[in-house]
RNA sequence: GCGCCCAUAGUUCAGUGGAUAGAACACUAGCCUUCUAAGCUGGAUACGUAGGUCCGAUUCCUACUGGGCGCACCA
């Protein structure tokens, strides 16, 4: 346990051994507006039943009964109803202080989740589609959640699952089969062209007699893997798993197992049939379909008159394999809200079958442009290349603006990782029930509440360390010569750390880790300028230098549960 | 029609059943011979409407208004 989750524990013990009751939870305190109060609090509302007396009464009866035999605390003091705690400001800051060197990059985890098997999926791109920022806030959303559910003691495995057979594969295809010649020049990156290809097919669609004739036929012949449809799907599958292998490489998200459509689509048909003789799926104008009226699901049509597949034939067996090859105990879907009732009747149809692990869409709301819907089939849709081609050039500028000095490879190394950073941070700084109205020019801006500022604040203290030429910091040090006041203010903060985590996993919320790393950031930076360190007397520098030393290391943590990398200098 | 989500400052977002509702952007006035000005300091403006629960509601509940999304062969 942290010191400040046991100082807090210490309290609620203390205080509900004074009432003769469990009334008091660690968690009941919390911090008061301004740190003059105090630094934890407790409103005591909640004792007047306790006491039979009023909050104010309550409070004042309540710090007389304590009477300062609690460890940490220093001193107490009651305004109106509430009783406020004042930390002992040395013993935390040793506390904390001596907690961080000691951890490192494991501050702040814990083991909540105590090693339970939880599969989470994400990204889930469409071959012969395009990956535009849509998907960027779905993989950011995984990859952090993912982090996060790590830090908090789960073994998670990451893995997605790729659309590379629905009717959209078959477009594409059409379209470039009967249109090859104009798809053969310049053709840069294949896998970014097919979301060209597939954008324009939807425009011929509209315009075509014979274009959903066409379409249809080529998804049987690709169903039924024969032919040149077959033969070219083949090809051009491996186009867009190549780029997106690429991209993840880029954002350094690493899946456990990639999952294809294609590969669940035989079972899933003969899972379907089973369903079908068990009367869990039944036939309705000549399609298969779940009827869920009476659950007020609505109906679920799971295979089209014409016998081709839609999506449940292929997720029903990923997700039996998932239960069994697998062996988990929590299966987590990272998918777009607007899919919400669609993996309603998939669950429920899954536990139809028998299958009692937990099953858990995590939904978080689409990102649309200033001008509207985002849309891949008009192609009104901000690509993730096109944003982080950008997001590079704008860094690239900005970096080369400050660096006069720096090389083409040091500007550019730094240049990526800021890109990479404020794509990241853009997409999780809002809360997943936000729809996110993408303003490419607000996200060029490195100012404010962005990844840059996060990352800055890093790079400046490091520089500290480096001009100090005082190799390893430790954490020996007196800590008594940390006595400005925003050097507890900082103290305190990190040591909020870990409960910041444990919140962000119980609520899948990345962005409670990024409210929480501005927020030390501009206390570092606040401190930057108020304080200076170099400068100090011997002893004071080296309690300040390890100091700024857990600063960074909490920021490095967080920044990490984002995926965000940070930088020596910038 | 049924269901889900959202509504807080000019804008984009935080936040809490309780102590003065916070940031950022934009606007504006300052600060680079203290360690990186991608920074810091100062300055105005806000809880959609109406009820209910409660000692106390911006927060919970209900209705309404406004916006978004989803509801049979797209994923």
């Amino acid at each position: 346990m942290y010191a400040l989750e046991k100082i807090k524990e210490n309290i609620a013990e203390k205080i509900n051994k004074a009432l003769g009751e469990e009334i008091i939870k660690a968690s009941s305190l919390v911090c008061p507006p301004n740190s003059e109060m105090g630094d934890l609090s407790l409103a005591c509302f909640q004792l007047v039943k306790a006491t039979k007396k009023n909050p104010g009464e309550s409070a004042s009866w309540l710090m007389e009964k304590l009477s300062l035999e609690i460890p940490a605390v220093k001193s107490m003091k009651v305004i109106g109803p509430y009783l406020n705690f004042i930390i002992d400001k040395d013993f935390l800051a040793e506390e904390v202080i001596e907690e961080i060197f000691k951890t490192k990059e494991k501050y702040g985890q814990n083991k909540e989740g105590k090693g339970e098997k939880v599969m989470i999926e994400y990204s889930n791109g469409n071959t012969h589609k395009e990956y535009h920022i849509g998907h960027l806030r779905n993989i950011c959303f995984g990859e952090a959640t993912k982090e996060i559910l790590s830090a908090n003691g789960y073994d998670v495995i990451p893995v997605s699952y790729i659309n590379d057979f629905g009717i959209h594969v078959a477009k594409t295809l059409w379209n470039y089969l009967t249109n090859k010649k104009e798809w053969e020049e310049g053709r840069e990156d294949k896998g970014y062209l097919l979301g060209k290809i597939y954008v324009d097919a939807n425009r011929r669609e509209k315009e075509e007699e014979t274009a959903k004739q066409m379409i249809q036929l080529t998804m049987k012949k690709i169903e039924a893997r024969e032919g040149e449809e077959y033969k070219l799907w083949k090809e051009t599958r491996k186009w867009s798993i190549d780029y997106f292998d690429k991209i993840y490489k880029e954002l350094g998200v690493k899946f456990k197992k990639i999952f294809y459509e294609s590969e669940f689509i035989d079972e899933g048909k003969k899972v379907v049939a089973k369903l079908l003789e068990e009367g869990i799926l039944k036939k309705s104008e000549g399609a298969v379909i779940a009827d869920l009226e009476e659950k007020k699901l609505g109906i679920l049509v799971v295979e089209r008159s014409d016998g081709t597949a839609l999506y449940p034939v292929a997720d029903i067996p990923l997700a039996i394999e998932k239960f069994k090859k697998y062996n988990i105990k929590k299966s987590i879907y990272v998918v777009d809200v607007r899919q919400g009732l669609y993996f309603q009747q998939l669950f429920f149809l899954l536990q139809q079958m028998g299958y009692k692990q937990e099953m858990v869409h995590l939904d978080y709301e689409f990102v649309k442009l200033p001008e509207g819907m985002m849309s891949s089939r008009s192609g009104n849709v901000i690509t993730y290349k096109e944003l982080k081609e950008k997001m590079f050039a704008q860094s690239k500028i900005e970096t080369a603006k400050r660096h006069e000095d720096w090389s083409e490879k040091k500007i550019v190394e730094a240049a990526e990782k800021i890109s990479l950073g404020a794509m990241k941070f853009e997409m999780l700084k809002v809360g997943s029930d936000n729809v996110i109205t993408f303003d490419i020019a607000k996200a060029l801006s490195f100012e404010g509440y962005t990844a840059a500022y996060l990352q800055y604040t890093y790079a400046r203290i490091q520089s500290i360390f480096k001009k100090s030429k005082i190799k390893n910091q430790k954490s020996k040090i007196n800590v008594k010569n940390l006595s400005e006041e925003k050097e507890s203010g900082l103290i305190f903060k990190m040591a909020k750390y870990p409960e910041t985590v444990r919140k962000a996993g119980e609520n899948y919320d990345p962005a409670e880790i990024a409210r929480y790393l501005f927020e030390l950031a501009q206390m570092i930076n606040d401190y930057y300028h108020a304080v200076p360190v170099l400068k100090a007397e011997e002893e004071i520098k080296k309690a300040r230098l390890a100091m700024l030393s857990t600063a960074c290391q909490v920021m490095k943590n967080g920044l990490g549960l984002l995926g965000i990398e940070v930088l020596e200098e910038m």
